[in-house]
DNA sequence: CTAATACGAGACGGCCTCGTATCGTAAGTC
DNA sequence: GACTTACGATACGAGGCCGTCTCGTATTAG
């Protein structure tokens, strides 16, 4: 869905071309994929990248907010649905998912450089983090609460936390290191080894 | 250490004054606490604010990238000494350091905004990576690797997934989140939780 | 005192971007 | 064929920042 405007339905002249609409995108993304900045991002480069004119750009979107939503949308996946089997293979399939997307150096990079500026942009990091991660997080909540309801969980952490501690480590290697930092694997490595704990014996002195 | 040249001793005429440099490396503090993005930032905007001229800053850095290098610099804390009686306690600690200082909210927005920013200008964050974050990873894994040793921490798995396991849901909370959400007691929980699992039996149907 | 340098202020030409407008042309509808 | 809109290209004035330079003044050494 990058088509930005299909409200109205113009009938009369020459009809915008959806080539031009993913063009555009197109255009943006490879300029992030390159390193710019949120900040650095110029309609006029944008235009230019996409071999198109300035006025073709503002047709479309009234801004560079309303673009760029449209270019982090354009990157959406359905994401796993949940298998309802075992937790711990959903956990597995939720963090394998992004690994993935981490690792295509096209989310990469967006990742890095979106999630920051964004909070200069909060317009723009607000409708993203409704739209997209808040969606992320609620089917992973789903499924560390099923996993405390069949026992397959502790019920005595919060479950923000239990959140983060799957998904804080997947995503500070993802944001802070290189794409290199995501080797198959890691997702099973990282579920099981919060599942079970880094101590190796299930020693009785726990603090709690 | 703010200091951009202290090899040529000017003697001759009136010496450069520190409160002005003092003022300069604030004034882009400032500029970054309340959004700005590194890629936003210019000197001119920095002089403006510091109520300096853009000479008295193009006098003390070449150019942007070194005035910043400064201004990261001017944030290092020396970062606990482990105590080297109990990994776990040396492991809260060091997550507690993290927390304390991802609530200052000076340095909340530098994280973020520097972070991955930095990949864009990738000698500044080199510079940083190598200077500052490198010392940390490399405390981190010795008390990790003391964990080993003393039988506190599995040696079956990857020293670099050790310290993610415990850093990476604290440093998702600080670059994601506001830093409401970094408080009291979480690089406790943070701990325990790693080092003894969140499943909570010590079932032994682990596949592998 | 004089000489040397730092200081705040800001002028300067150059470059880039903004958002708008105007070309001539292309591609549709009626 | 007539009309309408999209298209690429480009010009426009406005504005920001760059890095250099020049003011007049302040502060130090000798």
């Amino acid at each position: 869905m990058t088509a930005p405007e299909s409200s109205a339905p113009r009938l009369r002249g020459r009809p915008r071309s959806p080539a031009t609409d993913a063009a555009i995108i197109e255009a943006a993304l490879r300029l992030l994929e390159e390193g710019a900045s949120v900040g650095g991002l110029s309609i006029e480069g944008i235009a230019r990248e996409a071999g198109v004119g300035k006025a073709t750009v503002y047709r479309r979107w009234p801004d560079k907010n309303a673009l760029l939503l449209d270019v982090l949308r354009s990157l959406e996946e359905p994401g796993p649905e949940p298998s309802g089997v075992s937790v711990r293979d959903d956990l597995v399939a939720i963090l394998e998912f992004m690994r993935r997307r981490g690792l295509a150096k096209r989310n990469s990079a967006l990742l890095r450089n979106v999630i920051t500026q964004m909070h200069a942009h909060l317009e723009l990091w607000r409708a993203y983090d409704e739209t997209v991660i808040e969606a992320r997080r609620t089917a992973l909540r789903a499924v560390l609460r099923r996993g405390q309801e069949t026992g397959e969980i502790r019920t005595d952490v919060d479950l923000e936390l239990l959140a983060d501690l799957f998904t804080g480590p997947m995503l500070s290697r993802a944001i802070l290191h290189e794409w290199k930092e995501l080797p198959e694997g890691l997702a099973e490595r990282i579920v099981d080894a919060v599942l079970h704990g880094v101590a190796p014996a299930p020693r009785a002195d726990a603090p709690g």
